[in-house]
DNA sequence: TCTCAATGTCAAATATAATTTGCATTTTGC
DNA sequence: GCAAAATGCAAATTATATTTGACATTGAGA
């Protein structure tokens, strides 16, 4: 479950098919990348973060120190 | 052209091939990566990532401050 | 020069990300 | 309660990331 990339998205005021739209996405996509069910490509999660003004660590990096 | 990616690979004395074997993944694929000629998923982003002691930023986020 | 490791490149095959479509379920506001 | 928007879910299809295998090129060292 990504709630990081929910947070950002829900903070922007965007539903999953608004912000589909804007990275040329579809809702489904959106919808299983927050689920934490997929694995999208670079090029996506670089749109995703644009288009919610964050970055990739901010929203699909997990800090593993081990 | 990905430099931030060759340079931390060259840093830690890893051939193409050693790092491939660290994430597994095909020579191929880490020189595609190199080349930028390639769009890979977020899970090698984070593999590789990991095997560098770097971040997803450090190596794939370009900042288009607009 | 002669290897040999490292890298570049290409084509074909495979694995899987992403789309599309449709319908079910849940929210939210009237 | 009712309607519409938002989300979840699943199968079939398309697009593409990744692999496999092979051969060429480059650079460093003996």
């Amino acid at each position: 479950m990504n709630m990081k990339l929910k947070l950002a998205r829900v903070e922007k005021n965007l539903s999953q098919q608004e912000l589909a739209d804007c990275v040329e996405a579809t809702r489904q996509t959106i919808g299983l990348i927050e689920k934490g069910k997929y694995n999208p490509t670079l090029n996506l999660c670089v749109r995703i973060a644009n288009a919610l003004d964050k970055t990739l660590n901010d929203l699909f990096w997990e800090d593993h120190n081990d």
